[in-house]
DNA sequence: TACTCTTTCTTCACCACTTAACAAAGGAGT
DNA sequence: ACTCCTTTGTTAAGTGGTGAAGAAAGAGTA
C-alpha cells in the first residue's frame, strides 16, 4: 500500500544519491527531481549540511529569477564496491557515490571448485584492504543466475554451476559490510535506469549481448524481479519449434541460436573458422567481408529481432537499450535485427526506439555497485535489511556517532 | 518515490474495499491486511462509523485473546457498473462493493457504425436508469484494445476498428459519473488479483482464451500496463518463423495459430466442418472424438504452451491463471498444452502452477467493474483523476455533505 | 531609478502514520 | 479462584511529509 513505511530517512539518502549522480544541484531542482516539496528539501539539506555531508557551493547564474545556490557532496562521502562474478574470473571496481569508477581489478577465479565461495570472499577482502580509507557503503555483487532476494543473496546459476549458494551471507560475514546480490543483467539495468540512457524512462527493456543473451525489465521505473528474482530470462524464449537442444532441457531457445557458442558452432560447421576459435575471429571474418560470417551475424540478428519484438509487444516499453560485450559486432547483427524487429512489432509499438550503447568492460561491475548506490531510491524495499544498513551507513557517513550537533562536522576520520 | 502524494484519504477507502472484498473484518485484521498500524485503523474506522459507512457487528469468537469486534459495511454503501464492449454486443453489470453481480444485461451493438460511441452512451444511460437508487461509485469499461490511460480513456482497438476513440470523455459527459476505461484483459486480471485465484499473489500471469488470446501481467501486486497501456499483448508473440500472415503485419503470430478463427479455418480446410461453422461445432466434434478436431485443439495447446512457457521464463510469475470463453474446451487444449508448456520451462520456473478457472459469462463485465472497485488500492495513481473522484464518492457515500463535524476538515473543496 | 516578474528558498500550520505504552477482554495453567 | 498469557483496541507523543504564503535575490523594462 506504499505507506511511508521504510523506517529510515529515505529523503536524506535520495538527496545525496541525486547529487551524486547528477552533480551539484540546487534545492529547487532537487525538489523537482525527487518530486518532493521544496519545504522538505530545505529541512533535509539543512541537516545534511550541519552533518557535513553536503556543502553549499557558489551561486549559479540566474535564469531570470533568484539565482540558485548549488549544493555539492562534501568530498568523498561514500563509495561502494561492485563485483562481477563469472565462471573464470572476477572483476571488482571501487565506485564513487557519483557512479564514477575509481579503481578496478580483475582476478582469475574458478567458480566450479569447492572453495569458490571462500575464494570469492578472500579476493573481496584483499580488494577492500587496498581501498582508500573512508566510508564504504557496501558491496554489490552481480552474478549470472537467479537470486532469491538481493538482501539474502542466495544464488542459483547454471552458468557457474551453483545451487543455492549463500553468496550474500558468506560475504557479509567476511567483510562486515552490507552486501547486495543480484542477477548481473538486473544490476546493469538498474545502473542503466539510474545513470545511463534509461534515465527517466518508466518502462524500458535493457538487453545484453555477450556470451549469452539477457534482459533487464524496467517497469514503472523499477527493475522487475518476478516472484523469485527470475524475471528477465530472455535466453530461453522459444524461437524455433524444432531447433537445437538447450541446456535448459527445451529445444530452439533463443540462446541456442544466438549465443557466442551457437555462432561459433555454426562458423565451425560451415568451415569459416577452425573449431576452437574465439568470437573475435568471427567478428574479424565478418569485418573482412566473409559472406558466411556476415550471414551468421545477420541471421542471429534476425532471431533476436523477432524475439525482442514479441517481448516489446508484450511489455510495451518506451525504449529498448542494447549493450554488452557483443555490441562491438552490432553493425553485423543490425542487418538482420532491424527488419525482423520492425516487421514483428504491432502498430502500437512499431516506433519504439532501439539504443545501442558503446560498451566499457567495467560496466558489469559498475552495475553491481549501482545496487548499493541505488538503495536510496528503493521505495519498495527490494533491497531489504541490507539496503537499510546501506542507508544507515550513508546517514552516519563521515560524522560518526557521538557529538553530532554542537560539535559540528568534526570530520575526525576514525 | 512513493510519497504520501495522493491527495485523498486513501486509508478510508482501502478499509472499505477490504471489508467489501473479504467480508466483515476486525480492526486488528484490517491493520495486518493493509499493513498499516492498528492505531491508524482505530482512527479511520471511528470516522467511518460516525459517517455511517461501517457498523460494528458481533464479537467474533476469541482466539486465545480478547475477541475481535467485527466491522461490516453499512448496507449498500456503494455499487459500480461494469461494461464489456465487443464488436457486436455490450454486456453491462451492476456490481456491489463486495464484487457480487446484482444485475446484468446484454445489448446488441455495432462497434463499426459511426454512432458507435453515442450508442454506447445511450445504452449505458438507460442501464443506469434502471439501477436501484443509492450511491453509484462509477463506471468501468473494458475494451478489447489499448487504452492510453484509465483516466482519460482514449481507445485504440483493431478488433473494434477504433482509432483514438474518446470513450472515457464521452461517457463521462453522458452520465456524470467517474469513468475508468481499460483493456478488458487487464481489467479481468485486476479482478482476478482482487477477488479471484490471483488474490494475494504478487506476480501472476492471467491468460484469456476466447476469440483471441490475451494476457494480464500482474507484477508486484499490480497490473502491468507498460508505457502507453499496451502491455499484455500476448497474441502477437512470434511463434512460427514462416507462419500465416497476421493482421498486425507480421507472420506466425500466436493469434494466427490459436485464435478461434484460426482453429475454424483449419477445421474447414481439413474438411471437419463446413466453412461457416461456429466454435461450438468444433468443440462438439472434438467431444465426440473426431481425431482431426482433437488434433486441432491439441496443436493449438502446444503453441500456447510453448509460448506461455517463454513468457513465464521471462517474467517469473508465481502462478498462471487461464480463463475466458475458450476454457470450456480446455480439456482438449490441455493434451497439447501441458507437455509443451512444461518442456519449455527452465528449471527455475518448472513448477509454476497453472490454474484453469471455470468461466461465467459476466466475468468480463465484472472485471470492468473491478476497475472502479479497486481504485482504493490504487497507490500509484494508475486511475488518475477519475480514481480520485471514485474515492471521493465513496467517502461521501450515504452521508451526503452537510453536517460533518463542526467546521471539520473542510475538504479540499475549490 | 523604480517597478514588475520570475525563480529560489524558508517559515508555518496541518495531516497522515508510526511507535510505544497501556487498557480491555477473553483463554489456560496452577 | 487467581495469576499469566495472548490478542484486541485505544490513547498520546513524535515524525516525515504537504500546501500556502511570503521573503530573498536577481533580470527585464519603462
Amino acid at each position: 500500500m506504499a505507506r511511508t513505511a521504510a523506517r529510515t530517512d529515505v529523503t536524506r539518502s535520495a538527496v545525496l544519491a541525486h547529487i551524486g549522480a547528477h552533480g551539484p544541484t540546487s534545492r529547487a531542482e532537487l525538489a523537482r527531481a525527487l518530486s518532493v516539496s521544496p519545504a522538505l528539501i530545505t529541512g533535509a539539506t539543512k541537516r545534511l549540511i550541519t552533518d557535513g555531508l553536503l556543502t553549499e557551493l557558489d551561486h549559479s547564474p540566474s535564469q531570470g529569477g533568484r539565482p540558485a545556490r548549488l549544493l555539492g557532496l562534501a568530498a568523498e562521502s561514500g563509495r561502494a564496491i561492485g563485483i562481477k562474478v563469472v565462471a573464470d574470473h572476477i572483476t571488482l571496481v571501487e565506485v564513487g557515490i557519483d557512479g564514477t569508477v575509481h579503481r578496478s581489478a580483475t582476478r582469475p577465479y574458478d567458480a566450479a571448485v569447492g572453495t569458490a565461495l571462500s575464494d570469492l570472499a578472500t579476493i573481496t577482502v584483499s580488494f577492500i584492504a587496498e581501498c582508500a580509507p573512508g566510508p564504504l557503503l557496501g558491496i554489490g555483487v552481480g552474478v549470472p543466475g537467479t537470486v532469491d532476494e538481493q538482501d539474502a543473496g542466495t544464488v542459483d546459476s547454471t552458468q557457474l554451476g551453483w545451487v543455492r549458494v549463500p553468496v550474500g551471507d558468506t560475504l557479509r560475514r567476511a567483510v562486515d559490510l552490507p552486501v547486495l546480490v543480484e542477477n548481473n543483467v538486473n544490476a546493469l539495468a538498474m545502473a542503466e535506469a539510474l545513470y545511463g540512457s534509461g534515465r527517466g524512462l518508466g518502462h524500458a527493456l535493457v538487453v545484453t549481448i555477450g556470451t549469452g543473451v539477457g534482459a533487464g525489465l524496467i517497469t514503472d521505473g523499477d527493475v522487475l524481479r518476478g516472484w523469485r528474482g527470475g524475471a528477465g530470462e530472455l535466453g530461453h524464449m522459444p524461437v524455433l519449434t524444432d531447433g537445437p537442444a538447450c541446456v535448459c532441457g527445451s529445444t530452439g531457445c533463443l540462446e541456442t541460436l544466438i549465443s557466442e557458442r551457437a555462432l561459433l558452432r555454426r562458423a565451425a560447421t560451415e568451415g569459416v573458422l577452425p573449431d576452437d576459435s574465439g568470437i573475435e575471429a568471427l567478428h574479424a571474418s565478418a569485418n573482412s567481408g566473409d559472406p558466411i560470417a556476415v550471414d551468421i551475424y545477420r541471421s542471429a540478428g534476425t532471431h533476436l529481432g523477432r524475439t525482442l519484438a514479441g517481448v516489446v509487444n508484450l511489455l510495451d516499453p518506451e525504449a529498448v537499450i542494447v549493450l554488452g560485450e557483443g555490441v562491438t559486432a552490432w553493425a553485423h547483427w543490425q542487418a538482420g535485427f532491424e527488419p525482423a524487429f520492425r516487421a514483428a512489432l504491432i502498430p502500437h509499438t512499431r516506433h519504439v526506439p532501439v539504443t545501442v550503447e558503446t560498451w566499457q568492460d567495467d560496466r558489469w561491475a559498475q552495475g553491481a555497485a549501482a545496487l548499493v548506490l541505488s538503495t536510496p531510491f528503493d521505495a519498495v524495499g527490494r533491497s531489504g535489511e541490507q539496503g537499510r544498513l546501506v542507508r544507515e551507513r550513508l546517514a552516519i557517513g563521515e560524522a560518526p556517532a557521538g557529538a553530532a550537533s554542537t560539535a559540528g562536522p568534526a570530520g575526525n576520520g576514525a
